[in-house]
DNA sequence: TTTCAATGTTGACGGTGCCTACTTTGAGGT
DNA sequence: ACCTCAAAGTAGGCACCGTCAACATTGAAA
């Protein structure tokens, strides 16, 4: 309990703002996280927040970074269970559809991915799991490709509601991504 | 020749505003596109652009909808000369790698595609062009739907330079999206 | 106890989307 | 040839945003 009388320092500003901004995320899209917005959702002045981001785009990369991190553990979850290629798959596609609007920032365009930090690292990280989990060989590298982007592209097309209705039924899901992914040769194999 | 003297009516600023938001477009990004920097880009002034959108999101939905046509054409020309999946996908990638803000936009989240219209209307025309490509069976509409992630996929993970330095490069980005295209059941068969 | 760096506040600036009220214009009907 | 009137453009204002600079408060270290 830090709930002291004077409030004039929050405690954990940072902490708060990025559990704000991910509510505000789902919630409307990652064009209605406003600095201004989540400043004032939790109790604090409108310039506050730039004491622990430098900018928006800052911000957003550290949420974007612990979606990355988040979707790394998951991997490392079923990876460390079976770690068939295909439960790997699923997961990914489960955790894409479950937290669409983050999944779509960990991919936006407006997010610098180059010069590095957090978000670089994290986005590493979790695509080095995918890659381990085929072998080294040049032939099948374009393999770990093409399961990769197999599953984005199929989360992409789930989160924008581009299927036909009959095929995102919830419960029918499952057994949608395993007959997309099983049109992969190295699944089969 | 439409230089009169008294230019106080454009004669097409609806076209010129979609022209001056294609090139901001690829310029800068989607977020980038605003209508006052367009209606001082065509030399009009800032609330001459509602005359001809109800607003923001209605010009980038009309931007999209020209995006999902070219792309719809492009398609349409593979298939009158082979017409192999393989063809068509290249010409898809190219697409998408050649207009990487455009195509980030027409499966941009921000643009609402339920409520129909022209974007609608594209939308669905472009992607009946590949259901059709493979047959009817319900066995092989999965395989229509993972060729569509998969290329669509690739083009993001492309577009967003997620892919080591050394795959990207233009002279061999044919071969890749051959071999990986090469994974799926169908193309080989 | 004093100090001082970290944290939070206030106020301002320019930019944006969008609204309302006003003005200009050219095309069609008489 | 004139009138009319709706379409197209303008001017100004509102609320919001991101960001900055200057100031205030605080807790912890010296």
């Amino acid at each position: 309990m830090k709930t002291k009388e004077s409030d004039y320092h929050h405690g954990d500003l940072r902490g708060a703002l990025l559990n704000a901004a991910r509510e505000a995320l789902e919630q409307n899209g990652a064009s209605a996280v406003s600095l201004r917005e989540l400043a004032r959702r939790v109790g604090v002045s409108h310039a506050a927040p730039y004491r622990h981001f430098d900018n928006r785009e800052t911000l957003l990369m550290a949420l974007a970074a612990d979606g990355f991190n988040e979707l790394a553990r998951r991997l490392r979850a079923e990876e460390g269970k079976d770690g068939t290629l295909m439960e790997m798959g699923q997961a990914y596609i489960s955790f894409a559809i479950g937290n669409p609007s983050l999944y779509k920032l960990m991919f936006s365009p407006e997010l610098d991915r180059k010069k590095p930090g957090l978000l670089a690292d994290a986005a590493g990280a979790a695509f080095g799991l995918l890659r381990s989990q085929t072998a080294t060989t040049d032939q099948e590298q374009s393999g770990t490709l093409a399961a990769w982007a197999l599953v984005h592209g199929l989360s992409q097309l789930l989160i924008d509601r581009l299927l036909p209705e009959e095929l995102m039924k919830p419960d029918q899901l499952g057994a949608l991504v395993e007959s997309v992914l099983g049109h992969l040769h190295m699944v089969s194999d």
